[in-house]
DNA sequence: TGGAGTTGTATGCGTTTGCATCTACCTTAA
DNA sequence: TTAAGGTAGATGCAAACGCATACAACTCCA
């Protein structure tokens, strides 16, 4: 077992436990974690954002994404429209009251992260963001 | 926006990153990714492991592991047999043909981890290590 | 200009998931 | 010994998922 395996098993159960505990955290409402991560990610981009684009952050297949979206738009809680530079296409937002729901829950929400990281030293946080940060960037060759 | 909550941001994206690049590698034959992360889990242990114990380790419900082994072990890869000394609780372990289907599963994948994760330096490797294991490891109070 | 190939999203369908709840077994203490 | 309460897994059911595929719009080259 290489380091690398090793460095990955790791996280992969790390991300397991902390999942865990976020999800069992009584904050989502009538919202799935899932779905916040959906209207997480369109509340942090102020431009209106494609299925792709939005496909590529969630880990959800893309049916599965289309019909989510679909869901949170009969919820009033996203907006769509066709891309009219690509009307294939569709461009995704928050409604004003999907950008209400995504603050209510990330509040708390963002709290308990606070709380579950701050095992680590402020050092430790900083290497984390940057390692991880710079495996999501990595494209393979 | 604090650094716990940056750092754990970044760490969900390369989750979800590397392990849609992992899903769409060719190696999974018969077996989905998830149910390959209780193989690996029970192939790590050679005494039989409980439901709640494995249930730990993976990202599901308990009702959705409960039925994952059954499917598993109807297909022959997994054994299950009543605990002798609480017979309420299940005791769980690989069959041969499941750790062979393990193994032959885990070689190519782990060479697609190792090369994701060679993006790090080896310093790198060892602090993400250490610092995912503290995270895992940390119960909350 | 048009037909072939590609890309972005949606839909049909069988399988898997989570929630609530159930059952069976263990534990404690009266 | 037995009733009350707790714990380990299993099951009913509706919702959500992934795979394969369909469909529409774009691109590009003949």
């Amino acid at each position: 077992m290489t380091r690398a395996n090793e460095a990955w098993e790791s996280l992969m159960r790390a991300y397991a436990v902390l999942m865990k505990r976020f999800n069992a955290e009584d904050v989502w409402g009538e919202v799935t974690m899932r779905e916040y991560d959906v209207l997480y990610t369109l509340s942090k981009c102020d431009s209106p954002l494609r299925m792709s684009e939005l496909n590529r952050h969630v880990l959800l297949s893309q049916p599965a994404l289309s019909r989510m979206v679909d869901r949170l738009v009969d919820r009033g809680l996203v907006h769509r429209c066709t891309d009219p530079g690509d009307r294939r296409g569709v461009r995704l937002s928050l409604t004003p009251e999907g950008r209400k729901t995504q603050q209510e829950i990330g509040r708390p929400h963002a709290r308990s992260v606070t709380r579950a990281l701050n095992v680590l030293t402020p050092e430790e946080l900083s290497q984390l963001a940057a390692i991880t940060g710079k495996l999501a960037q990595s494209e393979e060759k």
